[in-house]
DNA sequence: CAGCATCCGTGAGGATACTG
DNA sequence: CAGTATCCTCACGGATGCTG
């Protein structure tokens, strides 16, 4: 992550990847393994969905926990940053919604 | 502006134009003409500038207004859509803050 | 003053196949 | 199960010049 001319525009560039924000919203409702964000985004290939789950634990947004099993788990969980952005998280989701909305009106 | 397949996602693919936020923020301060953006962000160029606040008309949050006068003058402003989306666009700052500390922190 | 036209490079992201 | 490797496309964005 790279400290932009304004941080507005840092925190969209850490989150404008593809899917990133839906991946933060799922893991809001806890841990969850690789397989299950997978099966939960079925429109994102598993190449993408892995280089977005790199980017945001590069990021510092993400945890990621390998379990030395077989067959391998691997677990993702929010850190203290990704915490803390829920609610700027939750509003960018409501104004979705609005823009939706404004489409749909005309 | 496209649906998505999370209203997240509709928000972020609506913001995430090349400052795109930054310019949002100037607009909060008040009607601004084209030239006071290009003055207020010298690191685009003026081509992006006309782009950006384009699609940010197309999308449907600022409203471009045209004076019949000589010099030409164009003044952007917020829609209420535009307007209804402060404190989400307050909070990215925030965040983004928030992410540029945990770059200095290591 | 407030743009648009044109050309062009880069890299985000898609499709597919392979691996520890 | 949880990825990585490889190849490819195309649209985002940069640089420059022109116009009503």
């Amino acid at each position: 992550m790279k400290k932009s001319y304004c941080p507005i525009d840092t925190f969209i560039n850490t989150i404008k990847g593809k899917r990133k924000g839906t991946i933060i919203l799922h893991l809001f409702q806890g841990t969850k393994r690789y397989g299950e964000l997978v099966k939960l985004m079925p429109d994102i290939s598993e190449r993408m969905m892995s280089k977005q789950l790199k980017e945001l634990e590069n990021d510092g947004l993400i945890i990621r926990t390998v379990f030395p099993e077989v067959p391998p788990r691997v677990e993702y969980s929010l850190t203290q940053l990704g915490i803390d952005i829920r609610p700027v998280l939750k509003g960018m989701y409501k104004g979705g919604l609005l823009f939706e909305q404004s489409i749909e009106g005309g």
